[in-house]
DNA sequence: TTGTATGCGTTATCAT
DNA sequence: ATGATAACGCATACAA
């Protein structure tokens, strides 16, 4: 930077605040400093930068699982976001539980960053207490989050659509994939779906079956288990929703191969509109995945400009796609 | 660092020496110098560490498309190894080709990190020379490079071995559905995976049709539109090869939507075994994907302990698996 | 608008 | 093994 100011002849001073922008700089000047760094090719060191300013212009962004379609996606829509304002992306991705034990224990983003986005990530209350001892801002994503901005949808909504789409159809008896927490994570989704889906039910006029509810672990083979489990019941329900799509991949699969007809013999509806949903036909509820971590990336640079205003929550809105997995109960006359 | 000096009685040298782990600490002092920054609940500035040490702690990972299945497996092995070794993950998604261009015109990596990891990115000529213009040692995944070190699969090998498949199956008329380059990035892969093509065509005594190659863009769309061009000719093949698991889906999906059973009017193969390939019962040459970001991590590892070695290159093996989307040719007896 | 001088929180060198 | 002290490369309060 030295080098920088003596070729334009100014003072480092000068150089720092052309480089940075400020608005009290004559055209002059600072023309003749952003030629001189040009010769130069000479760029601020962040490193240096970040001490000075006791400003890290990063943010941490820490995901359950990072090689899954949900988070990439959401990352993949931050990224932009916070790339274009500038912030570094430092991400963290919790594999199992002993990573994420360690993470709350030493909160490796200690001095580190401006901000924290958390992907689906629910929070157990002493975890939840570690991350706000950051005393940086907090924005989640993928559920209902109290005393920090959120960006989701309406996970019981999108169930409730689910369910009324398939009991308009003249389905009675509906039953539903759901996942079991694995690792404490993920656990506030799936009980809103299960909501939804009872308050599908409830809506519609149906009874409430509890076995026609399984649980399995999250994944294509986890859907797979769950409809072996549900079709080769005495009385197998005439339709099926699950939590997500890739479960209901594993659905509809499994179904296949037990020799049933999907949509004929049972329906399946996902939740998600992943990216191979159209290929498999699969009926199911979209939401904008990406859009999540662009607005999520929003609000953190927001809340790095502005800290502490008032938590914020935004409901992005989903919608119903029928494809070929659906179709009316065999035997009814819709 | 002072207080913790203060209370443990020592200098911050010895303060900073212990934190840091260097072995010139008496068993005595290195104890008390943690009781007292445990209870201070002090941890070093990485800012200011990396400022005064001059290394960055940091690698630089580039990728085309942080929400793609390839690369967000690839990103999330490598983390696992880069989080382990203590080293800050900074992800760069290069979207389109502005993004692009501006990454390596500007070079926002310069003076920010201490190697960089490309994942699947060939690099043209100025852009490779912008890369090494950082002066940190630069690892490469899914593509064969020069210079650099880097870890792939054999992407011919691959194909041929797709074809050989086929070809054992008794089908003698393949296709084959491959990408053209979107924005110039793939470029190399796709025209490896088209020499195994036709090196399997040479191997197994078939005659070369240059008509049944045809190129689209990358996605499960694109591999819709190319089987629907392969199997409306006149002369359709019996069987068809795709340049990925993603193609091959959508591939499947259109000859189901034309009225062709799969494999029984023709057969498909793909390359990856893509998470869903199960569910969709899809024949394919496996990759492991997530192990190549892990190898990559290890070498950027190795290559930011000792700078300058010899460029390695590390060649993972595949396996071809055989589903449901393969058969021997309709009318042959094998 | 510009320059001066101090501080940011460490690491590293050189003594001891 | 430990301590004093000078970098590290900037930002910024203050003065001009």
């Amino acid at each position: 930077m030295e080098d920088v100011a003596r070729r334009a002849g100014v003072s480092t001073a000068t150089v720092s605040r052309t480089l940075r922008g400020l608005p009290n700089v004559s055209a002059d000047t600072r023309g003749r400093v952003l030629a001189a760094a040009a010769e130069l090719s000479y760029v601020v060191s962040p490193i240096a930068s970040r001490l000075a300013s006791r400003r890290t212009h990063t943010v941490g962004v820490v995901v359950p699982h990072a090689a899954r379609w949900y988070f990439s996606k959401v990352v993949a829509g931050a990224e932009e976001v916070l790339r274009e304002a500038g912030l570094d992306l430092l991400l963290y991705s919790l594999g199992d539980l002993s990573a994420r034990t360690r993470f709350f224990d030493q909160l490796p983003l200690r001095r580190r960053v401006d901000a924290v986005l958390t992907v689906a990530m629910p929070l157990t209350e002493p975890e939840y207490e570690a991350v706000h001892t950051l005393g940086v801002p907090v924005v989640a994503t993928g559920l209902r989050a109290t005393g920090t901005h959120c960006v989701r949808i309406d996970d019981t909504g999108v169930m409730l659509t689910a369910v009324e789409h398939l009991a308009g159809l003249g389905h009675r008896r509906i039953g539903m994939i759901s996942t079991y927490a694995d690792q404490s994570m993920w656990l506030p989704v799936a009980h809103e779906r299960r909501a939804g889906y009872l308050a599908g039910l409830a809506v519609t006029g149906l009874p409430v079956e509890p076995d026609l509810v399984v649980s399995v672990p999250f994944g294509v083979s986890g859907g797979e288990r769950a409809m072996r489990r549900l079709m080769e019941r005495p009385d197998p329900p005439s339709a099926v929703v699950a939590e997500s799509d890739e479960l209901a991949f594993g659905a509809v699969a499994a179904a296949r191969r037990m020799g049933l007809a999907v949509p004929g013999d049972v329906s399946v509806v996902g939740i998600d509109d992943h990216d191979l949903s159209d290929v498999m036909d699969l009926t199911t509820v979209r939401q904008e995945v990406v859009e999540q971590g662009v607005q999520a990336g929003r609000m953190i640079v927001r809340a790095v400009q502005h800290p502490g205003e008032e938590p914020r929550e935004l409901v992005l809105p989903t919608s119903l796609v029928v494809r070929g997995s659906t179709a009316p109960v065999a035997g009814s006359s819709p």
